[in-house]
DNA sequence: GCATATAGCTGTATCGTACAGGTAATTCTG
DNA sequence: CAGAATTACCTGTACGATACAGCTATATGC
């Protein structure tokens, strides 16, 4: 190996290593913003549900396996959600005329109004986070996350 | 306002949008990732086991109110985390020469070691996600973040 | 048509966290 | 410098998110 291959290599560690800690970080501040921001706006809806919400708004109505499949979660845990979800009047349960055994769960008016509240003060908190970032930096961030997202994704369900 | 403006201002929305999704999906994933992950080095080291451990060797050995600032988190969970961390061998509490109410947190050496093989399970799991991104992405995913987790610090830590 | 699989639910357990309240030590203040 | 206020930590308690195991009802394959 030369010394140049020696110090690509060795930086590129570096930079994993680094992305490793970024990582992790970001999952920290994002639940202790998240939590912090709950105040106000999110008290309404946690975590999880704004997550089910936007499944169902982004695919569509389906039932709980989809959504437990999509999202990675238990089955159980999302019959627990879809149920609060439910209370709330956030979403509704229909039996699925395809399949006797099935609920077909979709968003209510109500479910989609409040998962748009949340995400749009989620948003405009990130345009206050990031005022003084360059469109372009702003865009390759999304960009980057979004490939990031993608390749954690796929090796997660690979295996 | 132009329509030039009205196009970067749409645009910027956009991207914003497209922002809190990923950093949303990350969250969900990298939870997902780390409970998946947990079968073989994880199961030894939790979330914030894991943290805390990164904390005290990043910036040294500290007491308990200073790592619950640090980590935004209330110090009577700090308080659970340490005797857990403290039971597994991981740390070693003393008294807080210079304020007897205090007590100073430090890594063991089993600690650390611990700390480092997850630190590096994780650096291996980027490494082979990030297999077919050039170097220049990886280095500029994790500048990005960096500015990310310092902007969302500082603004959590302003309020 | 019976055996097996699947969809969803419920019981139970665990983990991470917060908040409230307690005790001991420290610091401030008149 | 003595009492008041603050701080550091711990403990009790509660909650939310999640998983796993086991249940029932329906579907599906041989």
């Amino acid at each position: 190996m030369s010394d140049d291959q020696a110090k690509r290599t060795e930086s590129d560690e570096v930079t994993l290593g680094r992305i490793e800690t970024e990582v992790a970080l970001l999952m920290r501040l994002g639940e202790a913003t998240r939590r912090a921001t709950g105040s106000a706006e999110h008290r309404v809806l946690d975590r999880a549900a704004y997550v089910i919400l936007r499944h169902l708004d982004a695919t569509g109505p389906q039932n709980v396996s989809a959504l437990a499949a999509r999202l990675n979660l238990d089955g159980s845990t999302v019959t627990r959600q879809v149920s609060a979800l439910q209370r709330d009047g956030l979403i509704a349960r229909a039996p699925d005329p395809a399949d006797g055994r099935g609920t077909v769960i979709s968003p209510t008016p109500a479910g989609l109004h409040r998962m748009a509240a949340v995400q749009a003060a989620r948003t405009r908190l990130y345009g206050d986070i990031l005022a003084d970032w360059s469109p372009t930096d702003r865009d390759t961030l999304a960009t980057l996350l979004g490939r990031l997202n993608q390749a954690l994704d796929s090796r997660t369900r690979r295996r």
